[in-house]
DNA sequence: CTTGATTCCGAAAGCGCTTTCGGAATAGCG
DNA sequence: CGCTATTCCGAAAGCGCTTTCGGAATCAAG
């Protein structure tokens, strides 16, 4: 099997390799008959441009970044795989590529954005959960590398990010959790140098201050992003003096640590106290008892990503990328009225 | 800011650009002294070669591509995270990049790999869940791509693979339950263009006859690969006249959707009727009741993968990369003696 | 039939790096 | 000190494609 190279085709059809690439790639300056001689013979030989070369001559990566979130434990994961999906759509109608990387360290991150600029092999970068000062922002904006940020870090005026409202939506949980009678609610949260963690903790506090309960810091708790730390964290608040009869959490997968806490504290979620998470995991319709969430619109939020990059890349100013989508309420069975309370 | 180039080094040490080149890619035939100095220079001005253009150079992609599979669907893609993160360390090792590449339908998954292979932007693949007959795999080999394959296909001789050997675990997995007392023992299957699906079917049909247990066709159902499947699949089965005391089920996301049914039903799970799973989800442990299943070594099978990828790219040969590993049962509460049973 | 405008293609210069080859400078040896 | 063997680097030819430029051929207009 002989290698089909541009070379080849234009031995074949007796003409140029120029000539030939112009007819592959739309110029005008190709007669209607050779350029459709041309179309027939590179769909006989089954030919493909060489991507390298390709990008090579034209200087254009046609390829993104996806950099992983470091840390990232197996029950986080199913947001990745969405994003994933979705970015990989949009890339696809342009023939683009999506590739995976991963820094090992977080030391090494700016290394690997380093690695990722001068090398020339992307034409853009979208990374997700940004802490609050993040530097993973400066460098890409200092090599001047197209990106998205999945998320807000403190100051996101000046580039373009694709948010959920998390705050708004705590403040919407815990209202909610009021008209229910609940008073004493506690928060299990983020650690606070994610921005995300922030945010939803304002929510919290906002909501609570502004239905006229003291928050209690004894109601606060830190716990890293998994289901043990989760549970953990609610464990010591059920154990304490005066405990909270609805617990919010800042992301599904602790809430889902915080079922199994209520559990084993032979109290029953939704009922003794209220659970309610965030992310809107599928997967929390199969938990015990399934999980009442703020589910946030996953689902195209990669594909809407990877548009907002392209248009970025075109040339569109960062700025006018700037979308905060909002979470909605999903009640399944983790949270119900407080006890003893009329409904 | 300058770009920095292998000309703008040469020019700025007085030397060539090739002589730059190999004293940067340890050729031997450089002097240590002019070595320092420009690994110095090339720190210095926080140089990376060109990757585009090294690629076309050296004629190596450093890139390979996961396939995704088409149609997967929230619940199941745990595996694609942890998969995707084990390859990405392996491949990180070498600097090498991941692509994630989704063939849109599976119509054109051979054009997808046609691409792949022609336009040369990656020197190995990985794909999964092989059909019985995968058309995929004779592309791969007639274009002499590398590749692993994870799982296999019906003739599974002639290539490299990672697997893991899913029909001994479901004759375990009957074992176990036979061993508490179960004789009417269901099995929720995959659609059997999956050779996965046919082995596991294999499995469980085996198991039952070297039990001596005649396997009865209603006990037997197939569905698609997600929860909603899997519990109508279920509920059939329970509202069948005879129904099961025990069901497995080629999935965990299947098993999941299984539980959901029976507690529908009013039964409760691991008691009335036992679930055992396979894939070894990590979720598992958080449904209602947590899931019984058949654990697969998800965890670094990604590395291996990876490894065994490369080592193929390097000249080794494919037969000599097959794999089986083995899965072992996880316990945890959705099975149990079946009722009136002596313990 | 001439002139100028079009149409269409060939020629050639890169893109930034790698790698082979040859030769100048240096070293080693008798 | 002369000769060969080494050491080290410069020169140059690609890798396979894109893209600008110019010119031959064709066409329309005068």
């Amino acid at each position: 099997m002989e290698k089909v190279s541009l070379k080849f085709l234009a031995k074949e059809l007796g003409l140029t390799e120029g000539t030939v690439s112009r007819a592959l790639n739309g110029y005008p300056d190709i007669s209607q008959a050779t350029r459709e001689r041309v179309i027939a013979c590179a769909e006989r030989y089954n030919y493909k441009a060489n991507q390298t070369a390709r990008r090579l001559a034209t200087g254009v990566a046609e390829a993104v970044a996806y950099l992983m979130p470091a840390n990232t434990n197996a029950l986080s994961e199913p947001f990745v795989s969405q994003l994933l999906e979705g970015l990989g759509q949009s890339l696809a109608r342009r023939h683009w590529d999506l590739l995976v990387v991963q820094a090992s360290s977080s030391e090494d991150e700016a290394e690997t954005i380093a690695k990722l600029s001068r090398s020339g092999r992307v034409s853009g970068v979208v990374i997700s959960r940004p802490f609050k000062q993040d530097s993973r922002i400066e460098l890409l904006q200092k090599y001047k590398m197209p990106f998205i940020v999945h998320g807000r870090s403190v100051s996101h005026s000046d580039y373009a990010w694709y948010d959920v409202d998390s705050k708004t939506a705590f403040i919407d949980a815990v209202d909610h959790l009021v008209i229910l009678g609940h008073q004493r609610i506690g928060f299990i949260g983020a650690p606070t140098y994610y921005h995300f963690a922030q945010m939803r903790f304002d929510g919290y506090r906002f909501g609570m201050t502004s239905n006229g309960i003291d928050v209690d810091e004894t109601l606060i708790e830190v716990a890293e992003l998994n289901d043990d730390a989760g549970e953990r964290a609610c464990m010591t608040m059920l154990k304490s003096h005066n405990p909270p009869t609805a617990i919010l959490c800042a992301t599904d997968t602790q809430a889902i640590g915080a079922l199994a806490a209520i559990r084993a504290q032979g109290l029953v979620p939704g009922k003794d106290v209220s659970v309610i998470g965030y992310d809107g995991l599928a997967f929390g319709k199969h938990t015990n008892p399934p999980l009442t969430t703020m589910a946030q619109p996953l689902a195209h939020s990669g594909r809407q990503i990877g548009d907002m990059l392209l248009a970025i890349i075109d040339g569109g100013t960062p700025t006018d990328y700037q979308e905060l989508r909002s979470a909605k309420l999903v009640r399944r069975m983790s949270d119900g009225p407080v006890l003893g309370h009329n409904e």
